[in-house]
RNA sequence: GCGCCCGUAGCUCAGCUGGAUAGAGCAUCGGACUUCGAAUCCGCAGGUCGCAGGUUCGAAUCCUGCCGGGCGCGCCA
């Protein structure tokens, strides 16, 4: 899979220097000289192309010795001028010195086949210190993204189950490298599709039902569940009960909650789910009797839609928009077939000649299923998705049915009409964060866009030309192996045997900081590329809790913001004004201090270079590294330089470091939706950690500081909220149930049992 | 059978898109708190980067072929 780049990036410019005034990092700086020098180099005959500020390659060297940045920018430039790498490294350092003239580069030397270390002069790291604390907690955004819209659709598990831990990963990978992508200068959307049609839905809502039906054995399998007990009830299930119906303990749940509604109450008196007919009486709202949208089906997804927001807000998941099926589909809009975009998108695909009709070949086509019109054209219309003017890469093998024989669309036409609907919207880039197992959907799909585009061109959109596979991107998230003691866990919503996402962050939550389980989780999963397989151990995760490498990074944090507090304790705390303004940073001599400075001035780029890449767990080692090189400097230097001492210039120069680290760590944090908390509870003394004062945890105190993340709203603040606006907006779509009667219960993070428990 | 992804220390994973002597964390072993946080630090040990070729100044990274593991290939969603 070759992950598309943006198309351009027109900011050349410094990107991380909005104003004159302020000073720009190391990197920066450094950039901007090598750029003048291949300029000059050109003017010299050096050269024949310069390079733009942006392009230079610059990396902090593992060897000290190898200088405080260092360039291979030489070997790039000796490829195309076919010179000699260190020949042209020995000329270019004579043009850097003449494009270098407030000697920011104290030394730099040619080492090796070509590299160039550079050496960098006290005031020029030093500015990138000042530079972090005048940015303060926009240090690390920067334009690198120019603005491009882009749509990031992530998770869109279906809504016939609770989350799991896999959805966990997509959902965690998503919505932080939507805040990178923010942060770097993209204009992101972020958007939940809900498959609120169809056959699956249908499988709920009958799966429901039969529990409804079975009123008086509900309780007994509910208290098995709330016994957490493994999930086969011990007298079976409802008689009648479909073999590939959902079998989870929550849908004796859910019937349970629906029980009370009058509307869905009589459903319970009908003897059979495929009495269509019976069905079509009992409903009006759903004269055709439709099972995908009888109110039960209905209500159903809504139950686990809500329940999937809570879980999802619960470690700090929000959605932009929550995007209907039904509504595509015209479901919604009564009995006007003109809101059927569905159907009317595949028309037009037709009519561009992207779809055609087709007889079945073989005869394997199917008989018109029961309760879907009775006169369907026997014909179905495939996309043309092996067209030879679709680049090979968005290619499918094999043409796929968008409507079937009986008239019904499929999901893959919906899925198109969506997709017809983002690019109305003005995206110029849309990212899918899709589950591995979905990976040959792929090229389907950017088959689609292509025509999607040539159909928009055809039909005189000025913008579609613009449109093809290469806009779509479609980072896939590799599977999670749950196990249990290292032997597998099965997994499967049919069987109904699976762990969810909400057990698993109620499993890894400390006592006393609600928010530890949301931030193990999200660091867990961002502390791995998305394309590797994982197991998730959950004996070794719920033994590990406190070995989570948030925790690193969290106590680094809470470390240096106590050093700031203590020294305003002593009265010697740091004046900001001053740091800001006119910084005395000569006291820095130590190398650690010039390291630790040039580290934390490479926040924005690792940022944006996270956010290039589409790889947010990028930040998540950066900061574990930040923290190791903080933690290493401040114990090695415990006894001989103390941050806090009588000599006013070194403890102001000291701590203007300390407060720079801990602004960086804490937007690092924050950008991952990982609370950065001022204090930590002391875990040493078993005893002494009940309810005596080290027990304020992180909790009161990071919120203050996390107030732009979702982590600042409180798992319960959170799940109520989000939770109600996914069921309003939900309930919005379902306008044909008896909405007036509806009441979607809030979400807790297990929000069955406990509505079973308030019943 | 065809296609996609992944094989890096005993385990879990990084490796900045082709750069200098492949790095962390767990786990083992040995050290370091009277002070601004020991949830920390320092050290020891641990590797034919799955195997074999190829591309070039240079490969864990790119190309080919094998070997292992995972996942896809419906008028399901």
């Amino acid at each position: 899979m070759t992950p598309c780049r943006p198309m351009s990036d027109n900011s050349t410019a410094c990107i991380m220097n909005p104003s004159a005034t302020v000073p720009a990092g190391p990197v920066d700086t450094v950039r901007a000289i090598f750029a003048r020098a291949t300029q000059i180099a050109v003017e010299q005959g050096v050269l024949t192309t310069s390079v733009a500020a942006r392009e230079v390659p610059l990396e902090r060297p593992k060897d000290a010795k190898h200088g405080d940045l260092a360039t291979n920018l030489c070997f790039v430039l000796a490829k195309a001028a076919k010179a000699n790498p260190r020949a042209l490294a020995e000329r270019l350092c004579a043009c850097v010195r003449q494009a270098d003239p407030d000697g920011a580069i104290a030394k730099l030397e040619v080492a090796g086949p070509g590299f160039v270390n550079l050496f960098l002069a006290p005031h020029c790291w030093q500015a990138g210190l000042v530079n972090i604390l005048q940015h303060a907690d926009t240090f690390g955004q920067s334009r690198s993204g120019a603005g491009q819209r882009v749509l990031i659709e992530f998770v869109s598990a279906n809504p016939t189950g609770p989350l799991h831990v896999g959805h966990g990963r997509g959902a965690v990978l998503g919505d932080t490298l939507a805040a990178v992508m923010r942060a770097a200068g993209f204009a992101v959307s972020t958007e939940y599709y809900i498959n609120n049609v169809g056959n699956q839905i249908n499988k709920l809502g009958e799966s429901v039902w039969h529990w409804l039906r079975a009123a008086d054995r509900r309780a007994a399998a509910l208290a098995v569940w709330a016994a957490d007990q493994p999930v086969a009830f011990p007298d079976g299930f409802p008689n009648g009960f479909p073999d590939d119906g959902y079998r989870g303990a929550y849908i004796a749940a859910t019937a349970q909650q629906l029980a009370d509604d009058p509307a869905i109450a009589r459903c319970a008196a009908l003897t059979s789910w495929t009495d269509t007919a019976g069905w079509a009486a009992l409903d009006r709202h759903n004269p055709t009797g439709r099972a995908d949208n009888r109110a039960v089906s209905v209500r159903a997804w809504q139950l686990m839609i809500a329940r999937i927001a809570a879980d999802l807000s619960q470690i700090g998941i929000r959605f932009d928009k929550w995007q209907s099926e039904r509504t595509l589909h015209g479901l919604d809009g009564g009995l006007d077939d003109s809101h059927d975009r569905v159907s009317l998108c595949a028309q037009r695909l037709v009519q561009a000649g992207w779809a055609y009709p087709q007889p079945a070949t073989d005869g394997d086509a199917p008989a018109p299923a029961a309760g879907s019109s009775e006169v369907g054209p026997s014909q179905a219309v495939f996309f043309a998705g092996t067209r030879e003017d679709i680049p090979k890469a968005f290619r499918d093998s094999k043409d796929r049915v968008i409507v079937r024989s009986d008239g019904r669309p499929t999901y893959f036409a919906a899925d198109i009409a969506y997709h017809d609907d983002k690019l109305s919207r003005g995206f110029t880039h849309l990212i899918n964060v899709l589950g591995a197992d979905h990976h040959g959907y792929v090229p389907r799909l950017k088959g689609v866009l292509h025509a999607l585009g040539d159909m928009r061109r055809c039909e005189g959109d000025p913008n579609a030309q613009a449109w093809s596979g290469e806009r779509l991107e479609v980072p896939l998230v590799q599977m999670v192996a749950l196990l249990r003691d290292g032997k597998p866990v099965p997994m499967g919503k049919r069987s109904g045997e699976f762990v969810t996402l909400a057990d698993v962050v109620e499993e890894v939550t400390t006592v006393g900081n609600p928010h530890s389980g949301a931030d193990a989780v999200r660091f867990t999963f961002l502390s791995r590329k998305a394309d590797a397989q994982i197991d998730f151990d959950l004996e070794v995760a719920r033994r590990a809790s406190l070995d989570n490498p948030v925790y690193y990074v969290q106590y680094g944090h809470a470390r240096l913001a106590s050093v700031l507090a203590r020294a305003r304790e002593l009265g010697k705390g740091l004046d900001a004004q001053k740091a800001v303004h006119s910084a005395d940073l000569t006291a820095l001599t130590l190398d650690a201090e010039r390291e630790l400075a040039i580290f934390a001035a490479d926040y924005p780029e690792v940022v944006a270079r996270a956010a290039r890449s589409r790889e947010p767990h990028q930040v998540a080692y950066y900061l574990r590294d930040l923290c190791a090189a903080f933690h290493a400097y401040y114990s090695q230097n415990k006894a001989t330089a103390r941050v806090i001492s009588d000599d006013v210039a070194c403890t102001q120069a000291r701590l203007t470091l300390v407060a720079a680290l801990a602004q960086v760590v804490r937007n690092g944090l924050i950008l991952l939706g990982i609370t950065a908390p001022e204090r930590m509870a002391n875990l040493a003394g078993p005893s002494e950690a009940d309810d005596d004062g080290a027990a304020d945890t992180t909790a009161d105190t990071a919120a203050d500081t996390t107030a732009d993340t979702a982590a600042d709203t409180t798992a319960d603040t959170a799940a109520d909220t989000t939770a109600d606006t996914a069921a309003d907006t939900a309930a919005d779509t379902a306008a044909d149930t008896a909405a007036d009667t509806a009441v979607v219960p809030a979400a807790n993070s297990r929000p069955p049992i406990a509505a079973v428990a308030a019943c």
